[in-house]
DNA sequence: CGGAAGTTGACAACGGTTCCCATCTGGAAT
DNA sequence: ATTCCAGATGGGAACCGTTGTCAACTTCCG
């Protein structure tokens, strides 16, 4: 533990590689569509490094995880707001919805169990209008 | 191809096996916590084979799959309610809940999108009331 | 019963992620 | 500016769940 205040680490050429690609793109990433794209240019970062980068960003809370279908997690850079995502099952396009009526309901829900301490996960799929 | 209308397959040994070995459990299990399960009896199955036939029994949508947050598909039988779960984050004891009120929020958040043909996941993770 | 198509299983291959550790570097102190 | 070291890096091996391969076996139809 002690990690009440672990702060930000250090800005290091790579943390800022990672941050940049990340905030250019529009969309879900996988670490190793990043690492790809950082290898072809100027500021090449090692996998491990984009791994390790994309984890604490995420454990900071600055970008969002999912976990595809395929199994593999895509960040994204995200509103420091809580919310969901609706997703084209055929083109992936990507809706952001904030939902006060799932917030309110899932504490609910946990409050009625004892839970505590809750977090929860909402991903909703279905066919845009356009597919 | 050709697979239009693969139909059920035939009825083996194995294929009772993984399908008694999950309607013997009433939560998920993973395809190595089957294949381990079976492995101690009578009736060993290959892991190939459990892998098989929980793909095909999710196809014919005889179970549930649901993608733990350690990236392991875990499968259940099927009840033809649907619902969604509440998990211990320490322990795993899971609770299922019904929600009236996600499904209408999900569905209204979809038609507005004009999204159709949708389905969602919701899993909501705490720590229960016993850790 | 006989035979062909479907099924099985041991093991290799795979792909994403994490671990390891020698080397390097940001940035605070001097 | 120079020194110094905790923190950061990266390349490759290790891991782990899952999928592919293919010869041997079994189900079921005629």
């Amino acid at each position: 533990m002690t990690s009440t205040e672990p702060g930000t680490g250090r800005t290091t050429r790579q943390r800022r590689a990672v941050t940049a690609a990340l905030a250019a793109a529009d969309d879900f990433r996988s670490a190793q569509e990043i690492h790809d794209q950082l290898r072809t240019g100027p500021d090449s970062v090692g996998l491990s490094t984009v791994y390790r980068t994309l984890q604490a960003m995420a454990d900071a809370g600055e970008v969002d995880v999912l976990r595809s279908e395929a199994g593999e997690s895509v960040y994204r850079r995200c509103s420091t707001s809580h919310h969901h995502h609706l997703v084209c099952r055929s083109c992936g396009a990507t809706v952001e919805v904030a939902g006060p009526t799932v917030e309110r309901w899932t504490s609910a829900v946990a409050a009625e169990h004892g839970y505590t301490d809750v977090s929860h996960t909402v991903e909703i799929f279905g066919t845009c209008p356009d597919c």
